[in-house]
DNA sequence: TATTTTGGATAGCGGTACTATCCAAGTCAA
DNA sequence: TTGACTTGGATAGTACCGCTATCCAAAATA
């Protein structure tokens, strides 16, 4: 298959074919000769995952990262996660004061060096935003909060599958990128629901 | 107050409110002569907010919207949460496929017409983001989806305050926006939580 | 009066995700 | 074999976004 005919197959234009491969996202094709190449079903495939992360606000810098973690998974499947929330952890933004965030996350069961630091700063960052516009969480909603996201994640976690290496590596790393916003937007689906429920 | 003590009392350069300005996310202050104004409290507070949604990643449009939604109340609580989530909905890339989404959301109770087009729409949107990517989310994943955002949504909901239609307004609009990034935090680490639980 | 500072306008910057153009080497129908 | 077309590859340009820098005359301050 050559560049054109992938072009049609995954619905994305040469050129940006082309800066897919500039940007090392898309592997190269296999030589044919020194100026050509030929691409596969995998290069669709991978297509596919591209757009589909791009599409989700992922960046490109946050998309190759995703992607190396889909391409060298690391050893254990806790590891995977790990590297999975790093790559598409928002960056450290610097100095955050942790104490707010480890303060609740112990609800969830949290204790010193049980996750990722990265991962603990971007709570952090939350509730400074929301610290910052002067916007308070009810004990109520935030417990809310917790037994949610703890009832998600078990769910979640329960079903990786465990045959395929492989097959566990593309559930966590796109699971952890993609359902993002399927589930704010169900959010909101359920906040107009129990709005109408309320004040109809 | 004027501008460079403005400045300095939120800590934002004074060629970026001068931006804001602009933009007209930041009303003018009182004219004391055709060239000088005065700023208020009101100025510092209403920047508090800007920077808490442009901080996270709310465009400077939408940040526009959710202002002007914050200064014109809608008549009831329930099309404000309308408005709010018209002001920060992603935006519409036109012929989604409803059908997938009208039948999920369906098990939250959800009936036509019921809730907001828009919001549906997102729904929509990531599910075939997901479909796109090849990544399909499993019954009891789903399940769990569901039943914790509507658990969210009826403490939220439940939680507006109705004292003061000001208070309403400013707990649903920051609310829908500013909560995102903590949610999508907590679960990164509750995932990190169970993950260690089941493999660590 | 001399020195800032102000509001206001305009232009520029740095980053991101492409998109357009060009080129020589390769492919393919006639 | 010839001539139109396509390819991989490099380079440059585009559009948008959130600022940021510069300039100006009028106003405030020392």
């Amino acid at each position: 298959m050559r560049i054109s005919e992938l072009s049609a197959q995954a619905g994305v234009p040469v050129p940006t074919i082309k800066y897919y491969l500039r940007e090392s996202l898309l592997p190269e094709g296999e030589r044919s000769s020194p100026t050509q190449a030929s691409y596969g079903d995998r290069h669709v495939g991978r297509l596919r995952i591209i757009r589909a992360l791009i599409g989700s606000g992922v960046s490109v810098a946050e998309t190759r990262k995703v992607l190396t973690a889909l391409d060298d998974p690391p050893a254990s499947a806790h590891d995977l996660l790990g590297t999975a929330h790093a790559a598409v952890a928002p960056p450290a933004g610097g100095d955050v004061d942790l104490a707010a965030a480890e303060r609740l996350v112990s609800r969830l069961g949290w204790e010193r060096g049980k996750c990722d630091e990265a991962v603990l700063a971007g709570v952090a960052r939350a509730l400074e935003g929301l610290d910052r516009a002067g916007f308070t969480i009810s004990d109520e909603v935030m417990t809310a909060y917790l037994d949610s996201v703890q009832r998600i994640a078990r769910a979640e976690i329960e079903g990786v599958p465990t045959d395929s290496a492989e097959a566990a590596v593309r559930y966590v790393v796109l699971g952890t990128v993609l359902v993002e916003p399927l589930l704010l937007a169900l959010r909101r689906v359920a906040e107009q629901l129990a709005s109408a429920e309320r004040f109809g």
